[in-house]
DNA sequence: ACCTGCCGCTGTACCGGTACAGTCTTTACC
DNA sequence: GGTAAAGACTGTACCGGTACAGCGGCAGGT
C-alpha cells in the first residue's frame, strides 16, 4: 500500500504543480486553500479550477501537519487488544464518549491498541496531538512512551497520586457501597472474582498485588464495607482466571462455588465477570439470588437484561470519555475530575439464606 | 493543544540536536533508529544514551511519514456520527473486525465519522494510507473526497455495479429467505419498517427511492420472496421514522399496528428496528409471535436476548471488517468478496393467526 | 605493491507544505 | 500632489525526517 511514487501512477500533483500551471507562486496556491482573504476571488477560482482539472484535492495533510505542528486528531491508548475492547460494553460506552468528544470538536480519533511485542511502537508513531489513556497499568512501557512524546495526555482511572490530569470515579466508595449493601442483607460469607491470574488467595493478598488503581481501590472499598460487619478480609477467598470476560468469571466462580464453605455472596470486579458467575451458579443449580447473591460493577447494558438482572454500580462510562477529551483540550488549565456513581439494586441480590 | 514551539517549553529536540551533541551527522542518528546495521553498535549505544539524556524519544512520526510516504494507519469512514455507530451492535461488531484486521498487521486505525457541515474535511485531512468505507451512500461528498485523495479504498455494502473493491453479503438472497420463511408460515398481510423518513408508502415506492444499496437489495429480496405467494408488493405498507435505532422502529411500527388492516407479520430492515417493533407490539398488548410475527436483520447480540428472541438474518459483521482490511492491503490484486448469511429462526415468528 | 570489497559514516536533495516578512501596485485622503 | 494605508502576491526559510549516492580507510587476496 506504499505511495512513494508508485511507478504506474502520475508523479504526484502538489502545490507546486498547480502553482506552475496557474503561473503563480506556491504560496498563492497555499493561500487559496487556507487564507482566501490573501488573494483575489478571481485568482482563487482559477486556482481551484486548475486544481480540479489536474486532480489535486488540496494540500497534503501530512505535509500540512508537519508544517503546522498540529494533526487535528487525538489518540486513545487502550490496554486491551481492540478485539477485547469492542467485546466489553463498558469499554464500548467509554469509546463512544471519547468519540463524541472528539467529534464535537471536529477532531479525528486514532485508536492505539495494545499489540503484544510491539509495546510502545504504536504510541511512538501515532499521528496525534494528544492522548487519552484508558486502563493502562501503573507501570507500562506505553506510559513511558506517551510521556516521551511530550504531548498532552489525560489518564482515565489512574491513581490520583500520580502526577497527571485524570478522570476518575470514586471506586473505593462505590465498592464500599456494594459491600455494605450485601452486609445489610445479612451476608457474612463472601467470595471475590477478579480478572487475570495474578491475585493471591485472599482479599488481603490481592490488595497488595493489584496492578491497576481501579482494582486496588475496589478491593479496599470492599474491605471497608465488610470489616465493620466483622468479616475477616484476610480470609475472604479471591478467585481469578485468565482474561476479563464472561468466561473468566465462570471459571473463577467455579472455584468459589465448589468449595465446602460456599459463599452466600459473590462480589465481581465487573459486570462481565458477574455474568460469568451467574452462569456458573446456573450450571450447578444454585439459585440466584435465593441461595447466592451476586454483584457486578459497571452497569453495562446487558446487566439489566441478565437472568436475574444484576445488582451493580452504575458509572458514567460515556461521560468519562467525553470529559477526558475536554480535559485534554483544556491543556494547562485542566483539573482532574471525579464522576459520580450509583448503586443499582436489581434482582441478583437478596437476604442471606 | 498546539505544539508549535510553545514559548514556555524547550525548543524541540530533533535528530539534529542529538547529532550535534554526539558529534555525528543527522543521518547517523537516523540510522541508529532505522538501520542498525549502518553503524557500529558502540556508536549506536552512544546515540541512544544521548537521546535518552536529552529527552528525545525517537524520530518525529509526522516528519517520518512525510518523508517515507506511509502513515502506517488506515481510515474508517462511517456514514454515522460516531455516537450512532457505537450504539449499534452491528456497527460495533464491524468496527471490531476492522480493528482486528488493522491490529493483526500492526496498523493504526483512524475513525472518520460523519460530521454535518464539515462534509469531506475529515476525509481530506485524515493521516492514513487507505480507507474503508462503511455505509456511505451512493452519492456523497465523502465518496468524492476519498477518490480525490488518490488512496486505495474498499467499500463495504456498496453496489456491485460501482467500480471499486467491495465486501458484500447477498442482501437480496437473505431478504428473500426471510420473506419465504414468513410466507411458508402462512402470512399474507405484511408491513415493512425502514429507517429514516424518506421512503414512500409502499414497497414499490421505497424500492425506487432507496439511497443505500443495502436497502434497495433487501427490498427487492422481500418482494421476490412475497410475490410468489400472491402478495402485491405495491400494496405492502412501508413505515419509517427518523433515525435508525430502536425508537425509530417503535414509532414506525406504531403506524402499521394502528391501521385497520393490521399486518400479521412485520419485516424490519435491522434488528434494532425490529426490537422497536417488539416494543410497539408490547405497548398495544399484541402478542408476538402469536398475533404478530416480527423479523429483523443482522443478528446482533441483543437479538437472541430480546423478548421474544428475534428471528433474523445472521451476517458476519466482524468478518466484513477484517476482510475489508485484507482487501485494502492487497492493493491491485484485490477481488471483491461476498460473505455468507444465514436465516436464524427464533421465537418472534410463528404461523399466521 | 596493488586492486577489491566491505564497513562505517556523511552530504545533499528531497518529502509537500506553511509562516512571515517583504515588494510592488493601487486606492484614499488631506 | 504627496503620503499613508490597503491589497495582492512572492521569496525564503523553515517543519523534522529519510533515500541514496558517495567517500575514506582498512583487511584480504594475489
Amino acid at each position: 500500500m506504499t505511495r512513494r511514487r508508485p511507478s504506474h501512477s502520475r508523479p504526484a500533483v502538489t502545490l507546486a504543480t498547480i502553482a506552475e500551471a496557474v503561473g503563480v507562486s506556491r504560496m498563492t496556491v497555499s493561500n487559496a486553500y487556507n487564507r482566501p482573504d490573501q488573494l483575489s476571488p478571481e485568482l482563487r477560482e482559477r486556482v481551484f479550477a486548475v486544481a480540479q482539472e489536474l486532480g489535486y484535492s488540496g494540500p497534503n495533510p501530512v505535509a500540512r501537519t508537519l508544517s503546522r505542528g498540529e494533526t487535528g486528531s487525538i489518540g486513545l491508548v487502550l490496554d486491551y487488544a481492540l478485539t477485547t475492547a469492542f467485546s466489553d460494553g463498558a469499554t464500548v460506552a467509554f469509546l463512544h464518549g471519547v468519540a463524541a468528544g472528539a467529534e464535537a470538536r471536529g477532531l479525528g480519533l486514532s485508536l492505539v491498541p495494545r499489540i503484544d511485542g510491539r509495546h510502545a511502537a504504536l504510541v511512538q508513531s501515532a499521528l496525534v496531538d494528544g492522548f487519552v489513556l484508558y486502563c493502562v497499568p501503573e507501570h507500562d512501557p506505553r506510559m513511558d512512551a506517551v510521556r516521551a512524546r511530550g504531548l498532552p495526555f489525560v489518564g482515565v482511572d489512574f491513581d490520583p497520586a500520580r502526577d497527571l490530569v485524570r478522570v476518575n470515579i470514586d471506586d473505593r466508595g462505590a465498592a464500599r457501597a456494594t459491600a455494605a449493601h450485601l452486609v445489610a442483607l445479612g451476608h457474612r460469607r463472601f467470595g471475590v472474582v477478579l480478572p487475570y491470574e495474578t491475585y493471591g488467595p485472599t482479599g488481603a493478598d490481592a490488595e497488595g498485588r493489584a496492578t491497576h488503581h481501579v482494582e486496588r481501590e475496589r478491593l479496599a472499598g470492599w474491605r471497608e464495607g465488610l470489616e465493620p460487619a466483622g468479616v475477616d478480609w484476610s480470609t475472604v477467598p479471591i478467585a481469578t482466571a485468565a482474561g476479563t470476560g464472561v468466561e473468566t468469571g465462570r471459571l473463577a466462580a467455579a472455584e468459589l462455588l465448589d468449595r465446602a464453605e460456599r459463599p452466600t455472596a459473590i462480589i465481581a470486579l465487573s459486570d462481565a465477570l458477574a455474568m460469568g458467575v451467574l452462569e456458573a451458579a446456573r450450571e450447578r443449580g444454585i439459585a440466584v439470588p435465593h441461595q447466592l447473591s451476586v454483584t457486578g460493577f459497571d452497569d453495562v447494558p446487558e446487566a439489566a437484561l441478565a437472568d436475574p438482572p444484576l445488582t451493580t454500580i452504575r458509572q458514567p462510562h460515556h461521560k468519562k470519555g467525553s470529559e477526558a477529551v475536554r480535559l485534554l483540550l483544556e491543556g494547562e488549565a485542566a483539573q482532574s475530575v471525579v464522576l459520580p456513581t450509583e448503586l443499582v439494586v436489581r434482582a441478583s441480590t437478596s437476604p442471606a439464606p
